[in-house]
RNA sequence: CGAGCGGGCGGGACUGCCGCGCGCCGGACGUCGAAAGGCGCCGGCGUGAGGAAAGUCCGGGCUCCACAGGACAGGAUAACGGAUAACGUCCGCCGGAGGCGACUCCCGGGAAAGUGCAACAGAAAUAGACUACCCAAGACGGCGGCACGUCCGCCGGACGGUACAGAUGGAAAGGCGAGGUAAAAGCUCACCGGCACGGCAGGCGACUGCGUGCAAAUGUAAACCCUAUCCGGAGCAACACCGUAUGCGGAGUCGCGCCGCCCGUUUUCCGACGGCAGGCGCGGUGCCGGUCCGGCAUAUCCGCAGGUGGCACGGGCUUUUCAGCCCGAAGACGCGCGGCAACGCGCGCCGCAGACAGAUGGCAGUCACGCGCCUUGUGCGUGAAACGUCGCUGGUAAUUCCGUUUUCGGUAUCUCCAGUCUUGAACGACGGCAUUCACGCCAGCGCGUACAGAACCCGGCUUACAAGCCCGCUCACUUG
């Protein structure tokens, strides 16, 4: 999956005040559906619904190298549930980077980050869906 | 070996799978398009963080503001000589301070232009006279004398003279000695110290040594200040271009006075009122990012939202034009030469990441290094203890030989007992698939591998930093 980064910063707010809320001791999910999502799909090339990811590090968990490296590390997770789960499309998902995600290994942040979208309701259900990795 | 001083290196490595940014190539794919091509997708190749990328403290390049005006304010620096594009950086050197020394220092203009401050203590704080010392001269008072005067002698206090002594203080207007005096004082002299010099010698110079002269001079300039030198301001969120048809926000299309064209209302006219293009003056506003002077502009302008460039070395040439070639460059590396050094010159060679929610990663494994465990080990080594054998010491019984009448003494062999780490004495050698303990090594297991992430680009400074390694020098000792 490619990441449709967020860059305006009033969608950011957006999410904060409006968007479905889940957390974990790593990270902390925050969903809302895209109101833009169907123009988006018009203007993408291949016309799929995408989802548009924000990956938010504050200043709180550290300096540059512990924000860049706890965004690596959703990121990768992120990608990872993407390849296994069927993850609903065609919404804002601004993910904001708590201080465990700098000290975890990728496995802990990827069951945390599961589970906050499992409670965010972004999961569809699918057969093969815990099984799917193994058969890979 | 020990204790230090100065400087440097280093910044984990590899493999597999899955990913990311940028560039190039390929594609029979998707989409937009008339096409060229754009955007995407798939595949391949190349490339992709630091010594500090950090702090943003200095200096430059670059960009714009009016190519940068005048004055003031403000800021920075401060011995001297050099290096450099430049610097507050670097090198050398001078004086001072610290250290036995290697060496170090966030030590370095002016307190004989002015203003201020100097707590406490102390008699006194930048000048004075409290205690103290002194009556030689002068003044005053008292007493006495006679030659009675503008006289002489004695005494007094301190009007006066002095600043030697006085426990303080960072500092008491040089120190110490001699002379000198009524008492004293650089008042005079010798020595020492200080300051000055258009004196001599050395050095490019700061300065040093010598000489001559002088007696004025407490500290503080990280108090104001003065002197010299330098600095226009802001920064890539600069700035340029394309879109600005659009959205949002802000300021405004102006105020007063005078002149005056024209129009309207009213009016018989004069005149009054209103409108309006223009001119002049004053003001306002904006810009010339501190202020003033001076200048420009005055109707639309400014800011924020998008994209491209800046910008990933720069420039030039060319029918290989998504390419090729050439030249240059405060840049990196190597060699040579010059210089004590910083550094310079010449030659060779390289010329190297680039986003805009911000790429350079995730996971697994192997190895390296460090630390811990080592009651994890049929592991290895060393040491100690224990054990065994031999030796040795003491005792003991028997036997041989010698001395001897015998008791007994000596000597050698040997039995048994006790001992062989501190004693009355011995206090050593060897051994082990075997016991115990300690240390080290090798495996094994576990943990750890720092500080930290480019954002226009260079030169410095400062700060942060795990383990490890190297070079030069100093002091102390000669075996703990």
């Amino acid at each position: 999956m490619k990441l449709y980064p967020i860059s305006e910063n009033h969608l950011y707010q957006k999410a904060y005040k409006n968007g479905r809320r889940a957390s974990s001791r790593s990270v902390t999910v925050y969903v809302l559906r895209d109101r833009a999502a169907a123009k988006l799909k018009k203007q993408d090339p291949a016309g799929r619904m995408i989802n548009r990811v924000g990956i938010s590090a504050s200043k709180k968990i550290g300096g540059a190298v512990e924000r860049n490296r706890a965004k690596r590390v959703i990121r990768e997770a992120l990608r990872q549930i993407d390849r296994e789960y069927d993850v609903k499309k065609g919404w804002l998902v601004v993910i904001a980077a708590r201080y465990h995600a700098t000290v975890l290994k990728m496995q802990d942040v990827y069951r945390d980050l599961l589970y906050c979208l499992g409670k965010a309701e972004m999961l569809n259900e699918r057969s093969d869906a815990p099984q799917g990795r193994t058969e890979d």
